[in-house]
DNA sequence: TGGATTGGTGAATGAATTATCACCTACCCG
DNA sequence: CGGGTAGGTGATAATTCATTCACCAATCCA
């Protein structure tokens, strides 16, 4: 990270940004910026702002109000890559699987490795309805993370969530004969399958990740 | 901080703006947030935003781009604060607990809900060494968060993770006649128990999560 | 039934903000 | 001296963004 050094006017700027993140909880624009220097004209700090992102200190987005960032690697508050917070599902029914993302109930800080290859845009936490999956130490009220996908994509025998009614369960997935079959692997679940376009059953996607407060 | 409560549509636009903070290190102009909830006009936005800062969850400058701010009271730790970030414990014996954090395997990022009122900075990572509570759904090659306490503070039953050998093992806890007691709840283990100053048997402390991924 | 609340669409207006142009000053350096 | 670089003023264009108005639909409740 070595990066070319900073003119006494430069350096000014760019600390005026940072504190102004932190303390502000939003970029300063360039006006801001030239009233705390007394800078009368907002071009000399747009050459300035223009001079550090070029020296590689900060990042910007054309064309939108405060699109400065700090580069990667500045200090403890960009540091660490903000780690993916994943909407907590609530209530939600088979039959209208489109309101998944509708009424969150919360959101779960996890750690990036848990989402494996999938983005974090398309993963979401889902509570666990039964003991279903129970021998695969996945138990009622357990935090499921999911990867949301279309039932076409999933592979027979994958590890599935699905929305059966108004409950999300886990179980392993197999398609044959237009059919949804659900394997549950605790003892006293039988298995339950579906017609593929049933109301009753939405596949939400492949379980990435179980999570439990004890 | 009895604020009254959000509607469904509020909530979302709540909580998007707080992952807007909180990944791009800056709010969200309305337009933003009407696009992340598929909104074309920015007035309905707008009305929720406004509802959002008479209900006391977000402070606004008026006539400033991006100017929300969460209110004071939305515990601006889980916010500024960046989320804990626990050692995964690597190789240990028993014989040698104040070895526990000194060769640290990484390092995983948790929620901080997942601690309970433990603080961060007694609290570890461990990897489940077997299926002894399989009952309980923790599997071998679990993720373990362990709060390291003295096992004078545990409770007779607790669930706590120890040390035995080069193992480190979750079961119930019970301390009788000067001996450890370590239940299993899977059949096939059996109850094995120690000497309280045995060198064969370290207890960390309590197990408070589980994570597991897939 | 009728009104209040909530959440929308769509469009228009103006303030806020960024980008850019012309031109100036000071300083360092070959 | 001449030229390059950094930093500045001032003005203006271009775009984003917040605000506001008119109107609509669903829901809840008296």
């Amino acid at each position: 990270m070595t990066r070319p050094a900073l003119t006494p006017s430069q350096n000014r700027v760019f600390d005026f940004i940072r504190s102004h993140i932190r303390d502000q909880q939003t970029p300063p624009t360039l006006a801001e910026i030239g009233a705390a220097l007394s800078l009368r004209s907002t071009n000399g700090v747009h050459k300035l702002v223009l001079a550090l992102e070029q020296k590689g200190y900060i990042t910007r987005t054309p064309m939108v109000s405060r699109g400065i960032s700090l580069a990667e690697s500045d200090d403890p508050f960009t540091l660490t890559e903000a780690p993916p917070l994943l909407p907590i599902v609530g209530k939600v029914r088979s039959d209208r699987p489109d309101q998944l993302r509708r009424n969150p109930a919360g959101a779960l800080v996890v750690d990036p490795r848990f989402l494996g290859r999938a983005g974090a845009a398309s993963c979401i936490i889902a509570i666990s309805g039964d003991d279903g999956m129970l021998e695969l130490g996945i138990r009622r009220s357990d935090l499921l993370l999911v990867e949301e996908t279309d039932w076409q994509q999933l592979l027979n025998g994958e590890l599935s969530a699905a929305i059966i009614g108004e409950r999300i369960i886990a179980r392993r997935f197999d398609f044959a004969r237009n059919r949804f079959h659900l394997r549950s692997s605790a003892r006293g679940y039988t298995e339950e399958s579906f017609r593929a376009d049933s109301p009753g059953c939405h596949i939400i996607g492949r379980v990435l990740s179980v999570m439990r407060k004890l």
